[in-house]
DNA sequence: CCCGTCTCTTGATCTGGGTCAAGGATGACC
DNA sequence: GGTCATCCTTGACCCAGATCAAGAGACGGG
């Protein structure tokens, strides 16, 4: 018999706590508990080449991820970042539409996808769940789409600062710990592929905020951000309010 | 007593045969058409604004709708395309994140946001048929990011045509009728929003594909496609396969 | 039929960011 | 400490697409 408390902790695996277990019973818990395995993989590593067919859904466990999308002529565009404690993956789906590779040593926590749409589709909050999930991504796809429509280069390059800032913060619960920063975890090529620029000129812009003292560096990749609103104003966002700090 | 065979046709109302009543029951479907009504808007209004309080979801039953995000400065990106058939709104939001357009005249099939929520917690059939939807609309909001950060001008607009194009055949069944052809829902500046381009911009390449004999014209909003494989190698789309005929 | 309003096209010019090229840092490994 | 590979920066130049500007259709209303 499962001890339902430990459960809900969920160990080391964000998936339960997050999109499935909040008001779970044992007995489904169980039943997950059956079909739930890790797999680790290199930093460079690619986990589903776009068309493959994908025998599991999963959260990331620690570690970052991409979702991207090339053209045959190499043009290459990020679609997704996945921070540990994102889904992957698409119930009802059986092939992947983009490739997912670690940009860090990565682990996920996988279940096998049969079981899981099973167990989806007999307990309702799971279903319900995963739409929040779905809904909070394609938000963020959306006001990624005015970034790369409509933002000049500069405004992407503090756009991304704080996005990563924001999940950063929402990640660690971190408060109001005196001065911001935070750690890239994209090289210049893969933020380039973010936003929809040449590495050249995320090198440039970096440089450029950070002689206008909107941001300063401590080696490449760790900004320290002195004045937040600065970098949201940079940012072109409308007010964002207190969602940080 | 509910004619349940009359409510999986769902009469005027595409949401109810598309997202709820595939598997329905009866009496799901009495509780559905007691919060059930209709609204119009006129062409150019604006359905709902960015940050409003949203108190229902819905469907477009005739017309366009389109889903825009604007920045202070007045630079707009169109975010969502709204065809007939189309789903709005977010269950579990309390606010929308983005301003809803009716392009067209429109007419819309509406729930009370409330019932429509209890309803989806007691069936989880909805649940899961939002669920498939919302990641379709994820998966195009991901092709569409790759289109606004690397496609070129020319490549953005036959992305457009052959998206509008497959989206009309999949919405009116349209099969093999000999010459392909669309009628463009949105004005020049429309598919400047959509595409992250100027508006001069798009007719420049709208003209350029005419000369080239890729489209040919009849009047500003009528297109014709001679040859749909070489329009798709225009869009810089990897194989598509027979998703269009 | 004329008038005003929208929508679309085309031309001339400008510029942000891409491209090409040359180094400079950084860090892992021997 | 030296070597190699990866990552990053900076400069010079160019071009796709933006901007500014003018005018041509299309169309509904009086």
């Amino acid at each position: 018999m499962h001890d339902h408390s430990v459960h809900v902790q969920c160990g080391d695996c964000p998936i339960r706590h997050r999109a499935v277990c909040a008001r779970c019973e044992t007995d489904e818990l169980a039943r997950l508990e059956q079909v739930k395995y890790y797999r680790s993989f290199q930093a460079g590593q690619t986990i589903i080449w776009s068309g493959d067919r994908m025998e599991f859904v999963g959260s990331v466990v620690s570690g970052i991820a991409t979702l991207t999308q090339t053209m045959e002529d190499g043009r290459r565009q990020m679609v997704g970042l996945l921070l540990p404690s994102d889904f992957v993956g698409r119930p009802g789906r059986s092939t992947a539409a983009f490739d997912v590779t670690a940009t860090t040593d990565l682990v996920m926590c996988c279940f096998r996808k049969k079981p899981f749409e099973e167990l989806m589709s007999t307990t309702p909050h799971i279903a319900q769940r995963l739409l929040e999930m779905t809904l909070d991504e394609l938000d963020a796809a959306r006001e990624w789409m005015l970034l790369l429509g409509r933002k000049t280069a500069r405004e992407k390059i503090a756009s991304l600062i704080s996005i990563i800032a924001r999940r950063d913060a929402a990640l660690h619960l971190r408060r109001a710990s005196g001065k911001l920063s935070v750690d890239l975890p994209l090289t210049r090529e893969e933020m380039a592929d973010y936003l929809g620029l040449t590495l050249e000129t995320v090198s440039r812009q970096i440089s450029a905020l950070k002689k206008d003292g909107v941001i300063s560096l401590e080696g490449n990749r760790h900004v320290s951000i002195p004045d937040l609103d600065r970098l949201l104003e940079e940012a072109g966002d409308d007010s964002d309010g207190g969602m940080l700090v």
